[in-house]
DNA sequence: TGTAAATAACTGACCAGTCAGTTATTATCT
DNA sequence: AGATAATAACTGACTGGTCAGTTATTTACA
């Protein structure tokens, strides 16, 4: 009997993050309420009182799911934009590309998806999404935008507010893509409107007209 | 014996709306899943059988709240951005501070936030407000640039993606204050925030650069 | 053989939806 | 006008199914 296919795991390494993951695609498929710990528990091919052995209850399950996959977020993203000097449209840029990369995958914008489905009904899950993300990221964003101010790359505008026009229209595309099911008719064209954004933003932000379009 | 205070109307022409309120208020408060009938009943003044005499079910009550809510959206701002023309900048403005008004006022966001929290587990209430409001409300907007361009008043953006550059960073500001918390230090703000987004904006689609602030 | 891991049967709370019965209002008749 | 019949509006106890969480038992390994 081989390693990966003995049913008992003594001290069940392996076990928490195997329930994790049934639990992240019972979730996606069927909403956190409709959900059942039974198929959660039959999807990871173990017995519901298992489950319970590695989580005290099923909100855990959803707490357990962002925790895991929400701290490498920040940490991907945040530390070369910190330190960054000179032009901000550089960073930017790469975060747009960066964005645009994850969101059109579809098993990595699975999880975003479901902490919007689930975060109205789960303050334990804002709070910890803003914690380990939105309080790492915004800072990082908002301190770019002020240094390009600071050293004449960008227009006077307010940084802390610049930011939502940053990432606003990317979220507005994907909304209405992913939610409303509205999207250009050649498909989601998600390369485009980054192009499309980026053309406006920094014509929008940048100090000198003439270099708006490197 | 007054009209409002007798307890059986005959026809019960107010009641449906009564029980919409009450059902609005509780869903508000606690979410559909956690919302019980018995909680609406009781809040409209009324018994868990009239609830059922006037909706057939729990989702019905969920489908009439944003039935309701939802066609005056459209009928609101579509008509007169329809046949605008002259400078687009005119009628942008106006609905990013309508959209600004709506937003700030506790009552009238209400419904927006229900209807975000709920969409992704009835996709019957999706599809509604897409036919209702998105379906009406795009197509306006999209003409809206096309004209702006081919009048020479807009460069030559892609219009149909410009559309998530209009209104998706106040949708970023309001997902940011509502859902995460995080708002600047001195409240919603807004008002500037309407302002530094404008000003980005036009400036970035503009197609004379010295007359994008007007 | 001892014990940790896993199971499957169980429990009890919960609540959407029903329906037989009650009460208020209106219609009809004298 | 008063009395009675008819009906519309409303009630709340009840049911049936669901499912999160528990526990008594079994299994596999050292």
């Amino acid at each position: 009997m081989t390693e990966t296919t003995k049913k008992f795991r003594r001290r069940a390494e392996a076990r928490p993050d195997e329930v994790l993951d049934a639990a992240l695609s019972v979730f996606v498929a069927k909403g956190f309420a409709a959900a059942k710990v039974d198929d959660i528990a039959r999807q990871a091919g173990v017995s519901k009182g298992t489950v319970y052995l590695y989580f005290p209850s099923k909100e855990a399950l959803l707490e357990g799911i962002v925790q895991r996959a929400v701290s490498p977020i920040a940490d991907r993203a945040a530390p070369d934009m910190a330190q960054f000097e000179g032009d901000p449209r550089v960073p930017i840029t790469r975060l747009l590309h960066m964005l645009c990369g994850v969101l059109t995958q579809a098993d990595t914008i699975a999880i975003p998806k479901l902490i919007l489905r689930e975060v109205m009904n789960f303050p334990a899950i804002a709070e910890m999404y803003r914690r380990n993300v939105l309080d790492k990221v915004v800072p990082v964003l908002t301190g770019l935008i002020a240094r390009g101010i600071a050293q004449g790359y960008l227009r006077p505008v307010d940084p802390e507010l610049t930011i939502r026009s940053v990432v606003g229209p990317i979220i507005a595309h994907i909304a209405l893509s992913e939610i409303f099911d509205i999207r250009p008719i050649d498909g989601l064209a998600m390369e485009r409107l980054v192009e499309n954004h980026i053309d406006i933003l920094f014509r929008g932000i940048c100090a000198d007209p003439q270099e708006a379009r490197p």
